[in-house]
DNA sequence: CGGTCGTTTGAAGTGGTTCAAGCCTTGTGG
DNA sequence: CCACAAGGCTTGAACCACTTCAAACGACCG
């Protein structure tokens, strides 16, 4: 077994077990849903996994980074979700123009697949999980509009960070006051709603201040406590 | 029968009209759901339908307004989205504190009485219902996040009254150019993360160029095709 | 008729935007 | 291995949208 394939089995068992753990798929199920939904699908950065309008097709991501984002008439974008290892997400089955796109390289299942493929009694509970994901993926869209509410672009910043920072803390991806955040500062504008010369500004702010500091991809210096602080409710 | 009494079954006549259109329910169900569902529930004017973290409870809507909304530590308010006659709204399940309020008089049917009331293969129909109409209103959770996003007040408030305008047509409040809008600036400003002052100099830009007018409770001389010229994405 | 709540208006301050230029980082080809 | 190009980040300066504070006005209710 090469070095690759060992990762990516290590990738898919932390996924699986964060696909029990999180959504109540018991562990044997978890496995099953892995071969179910084999081959790996690979996107690669930009390329849109989900377009809008389309069926919704859940995909359930083993690694990188995706968005919901929707791109307007005057050219720019609105983002609304960010999606990382071990969520289950899709592209809104309504919206008008709401896609699902991947900002690194994306590796996912298809869960339709495995629902398709699977027996009458398996589907029932993989279904219930995909609900219990894509519910508990709606309360992230009732925090995002918290977040645009009246505020100072460092507090929507460190809000995000510190949503990003728990999230990406679930499944193992924080390391020592740091974690990987594959955005450029233009993602970060698109979904706080500001401009991309203020948010560098703000970085800047949280920089100086000792709070946070992101450089090439990833964020040190994480001090999750004074964070908080700037933006309890 | 009462004069009251009539105008009560006039309303709850065209509920169900819309229940069955809009979710997909058939007519006869629709109103067997007014009969499982019997009393109709009365909520005041600013009384609490369903506290943060409470069981879901759906109501489905007969007459009178109600939003989701989020108290915050600085007593400021978050509100999510409004809910007006025909549709079918509950509080956020996992929210630690988004609360179904009535923002007036509020008359409701119960939907988890119907639910629970109903024989074995009615419950299913009437679960899917509830559940496309929660799918349905999702989607306005993402336009609500598209409204807070880099744009001027005028254009937030723009967005937001054609939405409501299109909403309260579908279920027949809209005549001659005017609606129902029993909304304070400050509702308002909580929805669109604004100042009260703001909201209140911006709905006098819309009234001076002739494009909507609120007073006493109601939209007058509402301009659909120039107010959506303004918020076009 | 007075009190309360909602709306309107003014004046002053500020946080964020825009435009524009320079810099740094990364990737590519000679 | 260096040079160049492209994309992303940073900084400054000027401007404007929105906020805050404060005061007055209007509508509704007991």
């Amino acid at each position: 077994m090469s070095v690759g394939q060992q990762r990516h089995d290590l990738s898919i068992g932390r996924a699986a077990n964060s696909l029990s753990r999180r959504f109540g798929l018991s562990p044997a199920l978890a496995a099953r849903v892995c071969e179910l939904s084999a081959p790996v699908e690979r996107y690669p950065p930009g390329s849109v996994i989900c377009a809008a309008g389309a069926s919704p097709c859940p995909k359930w991501i083993l690694s990188g980074w995706t968005c919901e984002m929707r791109t307007l008439l005057d050219g720019r974008r609105q983002i609304f979700a960010f999606g990382l290892a071990g969520d289950i997400v899709r592209a809104t089955p309504q919206a008008q123009s709401c896609a699902l796109v991947a900002l690194t390289t994306v590796d996912c299942f298809d869960l339709g697949q495995a629902m398709s493929r699977g027996a009458e009694a398996e589907r029932g509970e993989i279904a219930a999980a995909v609900q219990a994901a894509l519910d508990h993926g709606q309360e992230q869209r009732y925090e995002q509009i918290a977040r645009l509410r009246r505020r100072s672009a460092v507090e929507r910043i460190a809000d995000l960070l510190t949503e990003l920072h728990d999230r990406l803390d679930e499944v193992g991806l924080v390391q020592n006051r740091g974690f990987p955040l594959p955005l450029t500062q233009e993602h970060l504008a698109d979904a706080l709603g500001l401009s991309v010369v203020h948010i560098s500004r703000s970085l800047k702010t949280l920089r100086e201040r000792g709070m946070a500091a992101l450089r090439f991809g990833r964020v040190t210096q994480f001090d999750r406590t004074r964070l908080e602080e700037i933006c309890r409710d």
